[in-house]
DNA sequence: TAAAACTTTGCAATACTGTTGCACGTACTC
DNA sequence: GAGTACGTGCAACAGTATTGCAAAGTTTTA
């Protein structure tokens, strides 16, 4: 189960849903995929993304990714499609906050039209 | 029923979810509230933001806002405390995007410790 | 002013995603 | 072969968002 849910998330450049990953299989319940994906995720092998479309959708990491606040990168979902993509080789700038706030983590989700849209 | 909620909305500084807001009404129906924020939303007078905690949270904008592209400022979540703050003096930074995706909206959500909880 | 038209509200029900409890089955260990 | 650990599927539940419907209230119109 584990490699089969790795191989998809592999194929894929995009990040996907649980739902989109039960649509790959034929008969698997969405809790074993859901609970494979949170061994992954406590294993660092992928992260989540919430890009504010309701499903939390989820993408590999690089070998060495971290999944700590220097990784962060942006994310860019597009509003015809729906697909989101991982921008990997642009991070999340970083924010001279405001005096007091203290900064731990970030979420940049950019919106638009896909180059396969257009 | 609008008054009372624009001017709840207004005593606070922070970003409201649906269910503080209806907290702050004795009996109150959720879904009352819900139209009441969604008929705001279609008139620009609030805009939503989904922080990633489950429950998405609205302020106000301020006088001079559009809700378009060149208004968007960052929103802080404090891990802790839970309240979101609208940091309306920090715009959300433009990124060059790779080539064919084009920009029509951004959500930046910085997650860290407020100056209240520290 | 009374009827008609429209708006707002509350209740109930539903959708969707995420999450957990439990039982069964398989595989491994001694 | 008994015991243990792990993975899977089913069913149920939680939380938020959303909608249909009817009753109550408000405005318009003749």
């Amino acid at each position: 189960m584990r490699q089969l849910v790795y191989e998809i998330l592999e194929k894929q450049k995009k990040a996907l849903s649980l739902y989109e990953i039960e649509q790959q299989f034929d008969n698997v319940e969405r809790s074993t995929i859901f609970r494979t994906l949170k061994t992954f995720q406590d294993n660092y092998l992928i992260h989540s993304i919430d890009d504010g479309t309701g499903a939390v959708k989820y993408a590999l990491c690089d070998d060495d990714c971290t999944c700590k606040p220097d990784d962060l990168h942006i994310h860019f979902l597009c509003n015809k499609c729906g697909q989101t993509h991982c921008m990997k080789d642009m991070p999340v700038p970083k924010m001279d906050l405001a005096e007091g706030f203290s900064f731990e983590n970030a979420n940049f989700v950019v919106k638009g039209i896909c180059p396969n849209c257009r």
